[in-house]
Parts: C-alpha cells; structure tokens; sequence
DNA sequence: TTTATATACGACACTGTGTTGATTATTTAT
DNA sequence: ATAAATAATCAACACAGTGTCGTATATAAA
C-alpha cells in the first residue's frame, strides 16, 4: 500500500524530471512550442508515461502554477503581516515581501519560465489576482468609500499589483541580482512615495 | 484605376476577414487554441489561402501586433510631448496619454484579444519595452545619475510601465466605461502623487 | 475586352495527439 | 526475502492539424 511519505518514488522521479523538462524547454523555446515528445525525451520517460500524470501540457503547467501560487498564499498567511501604517512611516521593507522575495529567489528558473515573455500568460493573470485580494485584504482600498479615494479603488488595485509585477518579472531578467531585502525596499519606496517622487 | 492603395481589393478583403477571425477565436478559445482552420472557417476562405498571406498563425499574429506598436510610435511623435513639469503641478493628464487611451478605445476589441488573459505575452513585453523607451525618451530616469533616485533607474521603468499597462488591462476588462481622458487623469494622480498618497 | 493574379480545391507527406493492451521493472508491504 | 501491487515501457492505432503542391476558377486591374 501507501508508504508514510505517501507517494511512490517512481511516481515522484517522473514527475520531478517531468517538470524540470517543463522549465528547461519553456525558458528555450516557450510553453506554446512545446510537444509532450520534447518534455518526455528530455526527462528520459517514455511518451505514455506522461498521460499517467498529466492530461495534457496545459494540465501540467496548471498543476505546477497552483502549486506556486498555494505556497505564496502560505507566506502572506504564515507571516501575521499587516502593521501597515508603521512600514509606510518608516523607511523598512514589509517582511511579507521580502519573505515573498526569498521563494522567487529560491525558485527563480521555475519563476523566471513561468513569468516571462515566453510563458502562458495564465499565470501571471492568476498572481496578479492574487496580489489584488491580498490588498484588498489588508484594506487598501476597501474601508475607504470611493469618496476618499483620488481615483477608483479598482484602478488603484490594478496600479500597484501591475507594478509589483512588472517589477518582479525584471528582476528575474536580471538574474537576481539584488537581494531580496533590497527589492522589498524598492518596491516600499516606490509605492509608498510614488514613483515620480523617487526621481528627486 | 484605384491603386491608391498599392493593394488588390482580394488581398485587402482577404486580410481583413483574417484580422478579424483571429481577434473573435482570441477571445473565445485564445491564440494557442486557435488552427489555421478555425481561422479560416470563420473568414470564409480556403485554407490554402491563409498561406498566401502569412507563414503562419504566429507570423499572422506578429504582423497585427508590429502595426499597433508602429500606430502608438506615432502618436508619441505627433503629439509633440513633454512639459513634464507643467503636467506634474498641475493636475490636468498629459495630452499624449490622452491620445494613447483614445487609440486603444477605437480598437478596443483588438487590444483586448492582444493583451488580455487568453493572448500571447509577446505583444505585452513589446509593448512594455516600448513604454519603456519612452520614458527614458522623456528623461524619466536618464538625466538623473542613480545617486539622485530612492531606487535604481532600472526598476523606477519596469514598476511605472507595468502599471500602466495594468490600468490599461483593468479599463478594457471593464469595457471602457471611463472615457480616455478619465483614465489618463486616473494614471498622472497616481503615478505623480503616488499610489498610497491616492487613499486619503 | 484582355491580362494578371488571387482564390478555390483536392491531394500529399509529415508531425503530434491521446489512448489501448500486453509486457517488464520497480517499489512497497509482509 | 518474497509476494503483491503498480508504475513504466513499448508498439500500434485512429485522428487532427500542418505546410505545400498543381490545377482550375473567379475576379480585379489595365
């Protein structure tokens, strides 16, 4: 039957080849180019094998991205976050960010693949709603009417997580250069003082 | 007698019963989805056809993107930009931007196959890159030694471009119920006051 | 009209897909 | 160590989509 860690290691060497196929091929030539031949040649699996795991490529890259975006959920939960109004006084980066920093760095060529130009564009859908509820979550634009806001709250929400984004996805084209730390402060700084602001 | 144009009337009609087919199956299935049959059912034409004007369907969907880019290239030129300053103190919305939200609107059925959720995400990195020109164009970073910023110059583009591509996203998932000269004035609060400084 | 050529049509070889049944190899449990 | 369970392999299948022909037809431009 079931052994105590659940799965069987054959099943657990297929699929980790399977997905590391997935990012190398995806960061070569981009998900749409992909066949199940290319992911099965390269992790030395038969073809067949494949569809014991996976319904198709689409179901695979769901998979894996449902994967990243529960384990993000976990550090904005993990991280008793808020506190808010402190790190907009202060000049220190919010640690829910630089926790969320340290997975992408730690996961960066998965991250990189599934971010970028070459990725299906899905994913990025699904974070940025994801950073959309988180802010709605912690009140960024929700306890106020839309009275007291200079523009929609929605345009708002739109802004800052397109922002974060497009910020993240730059760094993963960097190769990471900074620190996770020193990207949070960025991020801070930017959305805290505005960007314009940050000229001068 | 008509060569105005320079262009068979067949070939114009041709084209543009593809253009249009590829934006209708963008929105219902996405670009990956989408066969050269699927294409040409929905155009009317025979499927040999569609390979008398185009390699193939990315080739189709590199030629739409490139016209769009070159438009908004030259609307940045017409407009003859700048007053950076004048716009900052103010709290009127930059003519340009203005005029960039009125483009998109004429083509809203276009830009939102191209850019929304179920699109390739080349068209949003070229169009990102290209925002990004500008707005080293305008000296938004460039005349500034890094010294000078809160943050890397680098990263002030990405999160600026990002947003606004965010917004922009946002507005044509809502059907362009704002007018162009709303959402332009939406971008300059929060791009110049700052997306924070926008709650109170 | 005449001429040029865009389009239609049917056929071709080719690649990739998703599934199946039988066989082999490996893991787990006893 | 061994037996039972099951994951992986392999070959084959029908099917769909691709890109490219040659030829015939329709339509635009002169």
């Amino acid at each position: 039957m079931q052994t105590s860690t659940g799965l069987d290691r054959r099943i657990v060497r297929t699929r980790d080849a399977i997905r590391e196929a997935l990012i190398d091929l995806m960061e070569e030539k981009g998900f749409e180019a992909i066949s199940i031949k290319d992911i099965t040649d390269r992790a030395n699996i038969n073809r067949g094998t494949f569809y014991l795991h996976y319904h198709d490529k689409f179901d695979l890259l769901d998979q894996t991205e449902t994967e990243i975006i529960e384990d993000m959920k976990q550090i904005l939960i993990r991280e008793d976050s808020l506190g808010l109004e402190e790190y907009m006084i202060s000049d220190r980066p919010h640690p829910i960010i630089i926790a969320l920093f340290e997975y992408i760095q730690a996961r960066s060529r998965m991250m990189h693949a599934i971010l970028g130009l070459k990725a299906n564009p899905n994913f990025q859908g699904r974070l940025k709603k994801a950073i959309e509820s988180n802010l709605y979550f912690i009140g960024f634009a929700h306890h106020k009417s839309e009275n007291d806001l200079l523009v929609p709250g929605e345009y708002l929400i739109s802004y800052v997580a397109a922002a974060h984004m497009g910020v993240v996805q730059a760094w993963l084209n960097n190769g990471c250069r900074e620190t996770p730390r020193e990207m949070a402060q960025i991020l801070s700084r930017l959305s805290f003082q505005g960007p314009f602001k940050a000229i001068r």
